[in-house]
DNA sequence: ATAGTAGTTGCAAATACTTGCAATAGCAAG
DNA sequence: CTTGCTATTGCAAGTATTTGCAACTACTAT
């Protein structure tokens, strides 16, 4: 049983058809890792699925995003980014509005954020998908 | 003195130009009040200044932002919507995924986050523009 | 007051994404 | 295996947002 099998079945247990389209796009995100935006995922899977549109990519990842397969992450200013969730790999994003750069917030600091707003306010934050936006110390000591 | 030559000042201040545009866009903000979309602003301003352009918009509001006048939040599903930032009343904003509910989340908690985040990463998370996504009490129950 | 130098603007075109709709095709039930 | 219901797709058009560039103008320093 591949690995894709295994994703594929989840897909279709959250109640989602499973679709050469999704199937392959879901192959192309496992396969290639890391963070892919749409037209990479839409060019690498037309190779496969010629007939494949672009809307058909952009509806898929949030398909795929909703049955919990994809983590979409997207800082305003780039095109949205996603990968496939890694559940040994949760991690969060701190943005840094000054200079860009991208750092990992670890699980430990997610649980925290979660924990926290849990008991205040009975809310759930989704951990997988959490973006902080702020400064980074490099660019807090230029001031 | 008025409130708008505050905000122009405070614009300068920042390294800014005060022109007619980013002036009167301010001060569309500024009186409208709630959170307003690039369109609403652009309609509203448009009336006194009748050559600005769109992209004059969002650039005003990008500025504008950059300077601190204003909070800019963006769900990822609807167009961006911004405000002028009002120091007395600090918040963030819990979206359930699910049923799309925006709650308002409070200052003491805003500064629990960055507190957290401040002293394990040294990352000063900016409070003004935080945005949590995941899943509110009411949709946790239907489950 | 005046001139110089960037930062800004308007325009038009490009990119990023979304949506309506008719045709198609998974999947469940027989 | 066949049938039917409905989720999903491709297409085309629409909305949202960004960008390159030449003309313009707010501010700085004379």
């Amino acid at each position: 049983m591949s690995c894709e099998f295994q994703l594929a079945e989840e897909l279709r247990e959250q109640g989602f058809r499973v679709t050469p389209q999704r199937a392959i796009i879901l192959e192309t995100i496992s396969h290639q890792g890391g963070h892919l935006s749409v037209q990479q995922v839409y060019n690498e899977a037309r190779l496969r699925l010629p007939g494949l549109n672009l809307a058909t990519v952009y509806r898929a990842v949030e398909s795929l995003h909703e049955a919990g397969l994809v983590d979409v992450y997207s800082t305003g200013t780039e095109p949205v980014r996603f990968s496939l969730r890694d559940p040994d790999n949760v991690h969060g994003h701190m943005i840094c509005r000054c200079c860009g750069a991208d750092n990992k917030l670890e699980a430990p600091s997610l649980h925290v954020i979660q924990d926290h707003i849990q008991s205040s306010y009975g809310f759930e934050v989704d951990t997988h998908h959490l973006l902080l936006e702020g400064y980074c110390p490099a660019c807090l000591e230029k001031d």
